[in-house]
DNA sequence: GTCGCCAAAGTTGTATACAATAAAGTTGCA
DNA sequence: TGCAACTTTATTGTATACAACTTTGGCGAC
């Protein structure tokens, strides 16, 4: 059951490396990717690394200045909000829909990923539990059977993770994974209403748990405020 | 209040051409859309027409084969149930969300819409009818004020026109105006509930009315099915 | 006559070279 | 000494050239 993924050296595959960079905060939001440098870390031509980019700015991961490059996207407290919006949405519903069609192989699968989860954080690799928490949701939505859907949770969910970088707050720590423990716990009872509304809260605590006020200084963007 | 453009030979702007065209289905599913043969028609070079054909291969909207070439997109039935599927999530919940929002001036505009894609239908320009019914509902999004979700239903939109172009049947001919019609009044008597609700059972009609039962003969897919 | 192999043509995938633009540093003048 | 304009430099935007692959047509053998 491998997941099919591209060559190395392709656009797709550097485009997949970058994207996995930035959900496990490596690179932060504000970073510059210009073109002759990742060329020359992938051992790519520019060609290949734009095509690359344009892929991550069209998911909103990186965004593009005219003649400036491209940086890792900083999402302003505006479109932190509305991305919250849309998962509130698509998730709880598809957490119902992944319910109805779950095998226990799933359910053993979702549990692996909590505990690959929680090795990570002892392990000190935040980022890589963060990230893990993140597939934590898009595995759901695969399992719910809708890759349309899957798509845009995916792609939300990896600006989630730029979201956090820029808002996440100390003092609520990493109470994520009980939800998600609660969630395979309803998803085991075949709760498919339970798991929906679990899922509705989840999200309404990670939105409450990040700092939203306006125009919060954002690190390395205050200059770019006066440039402009 | 113009909407900003691109400059006409940018991959934006050739991308949201093309775009319109497939909306329009002035480019039926299946169109071969050669590198060379765009590069001549806009007078551009292969380079930003591939940029524009990644764009629209990221949306959906086209397919890439490696080595073959790109195509307007052919959704599979699967996929078609999947776009109304996200439809279903993301219109209803953005349609009570507008309302709740709409201004005089709003509701006029959405008015004029109907208007224009009445008077294209009179005129015989159903593809420009087609096209400003699906911008209706994008132009919902637009007054929720969420332009996060207001891309995703772009898509989403983009997407049902090729499936209509592919799945449409004669019979349920243009009961679309009625369902708009309504939604408007609902929005004009702030009746943000039954706003939902419309937009809820227009959605529900729309997927009724086509014709997605397995493997129907898509016209042009007959050779492919065959070859693989 | 049909099947299979081979060659040639056309298209995309990739890399490189050139042009345009914006930032930064420098120099000159007030 | 401070400001402004210019020059320089580095980066992206665009076009072109080459390489790899798929397809298609023809030729030969069975």
């Amino acid at each position: 059951m491998n997941e099919l993924q591209s060559k190395p050296g392709t656009a797709d595959a550097v485009a997949a490396d970058l994207e996995r960079a930035i959900h496990e905060h490596r690179l932060p939001p504000g970073t510059k990717l210009g073109e002759d440098e990742l060329g020359e870390v992938y051992g790519i031509s520019r060609t290949t690394v734009r095509a690359a980019l344009q892929s991550l700015g069209h998911r909103h991961l990186v965004q593009h200045k005219r003649n400036r490059g491209a940086f890792v996207a900083q999402p302003t407290v505006r479109e932190a909000r509305e991305v919250f919006e849309a998962r509130s949405l698509l998730e709880p519903r598809t957490a119902h829909s992944a319910c109805k069609r779950m095998t226990d192989d799933n359910i053993r699968a979702l549990q692996a990923h909590i505990d690959a989860e929680h090795a990570a954080l002892d392990a000190g690799e935040s980022g890589r539990a963060l990230y893990l928490s993140g597939r934590f949701h898009i595995e759901i939505a695969r399992m719910a059977d809708q890759s349309t859907i899957e798509t845009m949770i995916s792609e939300l969910v990896s600006r989630s993770s730029l979201i956090i970088a820029l808002y996440w707050q100390r003092r609520a720590a990493l109470c994520e994974s009980q939800a998600h423990h609660a969630l395979i716990s309803a998803f085991a009872d075949r709760d498919a209403e339970l798991a929906e509304e679990l899922m509705k809260n989840h999200l309404l605590d990670l939105v409450t748990s990040l700092d939203l006020r306006n125009s919060s200084s954002i690190p390395g963007t205050l200059k770019e405020a006066l440039a402009k």
